[in-house]
DNA sequence: GTCTATATGCTGATAGAC
DNA sequence: GTCTATCAGCATATAGAC
């Protein structure tokens, strides 16, 4: 075997090992919070000797830092955008269709975040600061855009991002309370239309855009 | 002093020094979690050493449940109801000012609620399958008798008590992103009172009722 | 009721053999 | 890279003096 191989192959276990640290880590952090997920109970879901995983990440701190950074640039990538040039309605569907599609697609994705936040965000200050702060104002300012040629209602536009936030990963963070409720063992695909459908109507029209 | 006296005062430590501890806990349980908070923490934010933490409530696990059982009947007093005899419109104004104005006077109330939710209800199925199920299928109930009789628009009964709850918790459970994105320190009346305006605006809107 | 001291078990992390 | 053995520290909970 070249050195080139060895490497390659070496390459190949350290980025499966990650992964199925991360995974593990990411589904013990969300049912027992940070403090409450061992590195233990993160190697036995992971099917690793505890030693490996901390070979890979040194500490927990670590570990839930990578978590952190996976779900959010994952999260990123999959809810699109609001876009300027397809008018108001266009983008408000799309990015109403794209937050409730991940938010069924990847539940724990939301949770782990919201749980960070609701915590007071302790390792996400700067993300909101800086990044989120910027593209919230963005949008917002392209709404004002809108509503100022009278292409949709007089709605304050940053608390329409908000209205959008929360309706749509409501169904992720809250999915057990949801099906409770909803008296259903899972989520069907039925489902994710039939919330889309409704969010979008009723979004729309309070926008004075149906 | 009567025993009748020793008794009183003796009941009122008791009552005090509960009242101090469940405080403290609360806020323990939501900065850090069930696991990440500790009876010693929460005794230092209750300024009582300990050994009296846990002569009051004998391990965690109680006092978590007695956290639990007081924010659920504190926040079911203050939500209000949605009542039959005043009409959908009133019925959601009302609905919504109460959720609104509770979010943001007790926060850590939603989010201790919130986060117990997220984790997937351990110490809450009971309550989401009969008391709350039975709530929303009132509700919702309702809904579709206003619907049927034209006096609001053709929507998901049970999912717009979904958006009510999410859009009006949203302001207590992600208060740190909220502000950090308003760039703010603090809410503000004022602040309460917009977003009220807004959601009542947006959501009878969505509902056909403006 | 209040508080100090302590038993017991678990957790994060490391050392070092393979 | 993988895994076993182990340690130091901390957390819950209790015993018992006051």
């Amino acid at each position: 075997m070249t050195s080139a191989n060895i490497i390659k192959k070496t390459g190949n276990i350290r980025a499966k090992s990650r992964i199925k640290i991360l995974t593990a880590a990411r589904t013990e952090f969300v049912l027992q919070g940070f403090r409450g997920a061992t590195v233990q109970s993160i190697a036995d879901r992971a099917e690793l000797p505890k030693a490996n995983v901390l070979y890979y990440f040194k500490n927990k701190e670590n570990i839930y830092h990578a978590v952190l950074e996976d779900t959010l640039e994952m999260w990123d990538q999959g809810i699109g955008d609001i876009e300027a040039n397809e008018g108001p309605k266009i983008a408000i569907e799309k990015f109403i269709a794209a937050k409730v599609r991940m938010s069924f697609k990847e539940p724990e994705a939301s949770k782990i975040y919201a749980m960070e936040i609701i915590q007071g965000a302790p390792h996400l200050q700067d993300y909101a600061r800086t990044y989120q702060r910027q593209w919230v104002r963005e949008k917002a300012k392209l709404f004002q855009q809108w509503i100022d040629n009278g292409e949709m209602a007089k709605v304050d536009p940053v608390h329409l991002i908000f209205l959008i936030w929360s309706a749509t990963q409501h169904y992720a963070d809250f999915d057990t309370q949801i099906l409770t409720i909803m008296n259903q063992a899972d989520f069907e695909e039925n489902d994710v239309e039939q919330v889309i459908a409704f969010l979008t109507d009723i979004i729309l029209r309070g926008c004075g855009l149906i």
